[in-house]
DNA sequence: CAGTTCACGATATAGCGTATCGTTCATGGC
DNA sequence: GCCATGAACGATACGCTATATCGTGAACTG
């Protein structure tokens, strides 16, 4: 993500959380920006080196954590559950609401896609699951793949 | 399970290794009993507390994951990925093929339920995800949910 | 400027998973 | 039966992930 990019997307960050009553702190945005500046999702271990790399400052796990909590729960992260670990949200820039989040997550390079699947498909999803006697409540879904690029090298 | 089903399913299980030329171990089998006992999946560790309690003998953590390994090698055991957990197979009385497993999670009580979802589903699912640049590799999808009972009694 | 809430730090502890090496045991050829 | 081979299993060590709890200090509020 280049510099232009990453400072519109902070600022529409910090906008976001006084749209929201919520305290957009230096260490919220650069634990955020760190997510937003790596090229594959990070555990928050990974998260606490990586920060005291880039801001020369140590971290402790524990914040992570709750840093990681709180910017979930604003929807400028997401947790790869089948990983164990954390990406931005791609559309923290888009003016649309957040849609249920869909990753592909390429299972060589670790790079992670966020998609918006069709309505369509969700639906038709839901309604088997309803047939099967369930109710779908948080339809994140998480897909092994293979990026084009690890695809074309195998 | 009823003790006669599961003994069914026991010998099943050990007539797809004997087929398979690998062997169905003591241990195995009382690992996929435990499992198919189960309401709800269990964690390797918590498979292991549970060895000590039901059969009266002591089994360490270590060669619980192997034998997990060998069991979802042999599509006998699932692991749940967000959860870190594993589930017997639904389906190893059945006679068809094993399908690509889809499983919907209980948030509340963990109750899992492994569904064949349409191939259609999963087709326009595929579809999707060619057109974004990425390549199924393995379909297997974890939905959280509430169950019957739970979503009744909120 | 006093009171409340929130953010953050420090420490401890539990749970999940792998690596490595050594030992035991079943199996098949002799 | 006997040994060679490989598979299954045990023991130990280590690293990563996550939560619980208590305390301190900063920030907002009236
Ligand atoms: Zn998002
Ligand atoms: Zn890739
Ligand atoms: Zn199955
Ligand atoms: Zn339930």
């Amino acid at each position: 993500m280049n510099k232009a990019k990453l400072k519109k997307t902070l600022n529409r960050a910090e906008e976001h959380c006084r749209e929201h009553g919520t305290r957009f702190t230096e260490k919220r945005k650069h634990i955020l920006q760190l997510l937003l500046q790596s090229e594959v999702p990070l555990s928050a271990y990974e998260l606490a080196t990586h920060y005291q790399s880039a801001f020369g400052e140590t971290i402790p796990a524990m914040s992570v954590y709750r840093i990681l909590d709180f910017l979930m729960a604003e929807t400028l992260v997401h947790k790869l559950n089948s990983a164990n670990k954390y990406t931005a949200c791609e559309h923290i820039a888009c003016d649309h609401q957040h849609e249920v989040p869909q990753f592909l997550i390429c299972e060589r390079c670790q790079n992670v896609k966020e998609v918006g699947i069709e309505p369509s498909i969700i639906a038709a999803l839901a309604d088997e699951i309803e047939r099967a006697g369930y109710h779908l409540t948080q339809p994140q879904i998480e897909l092994h793949c293979l990026c084009e690029r690890c695809f074309s090298a195998s």
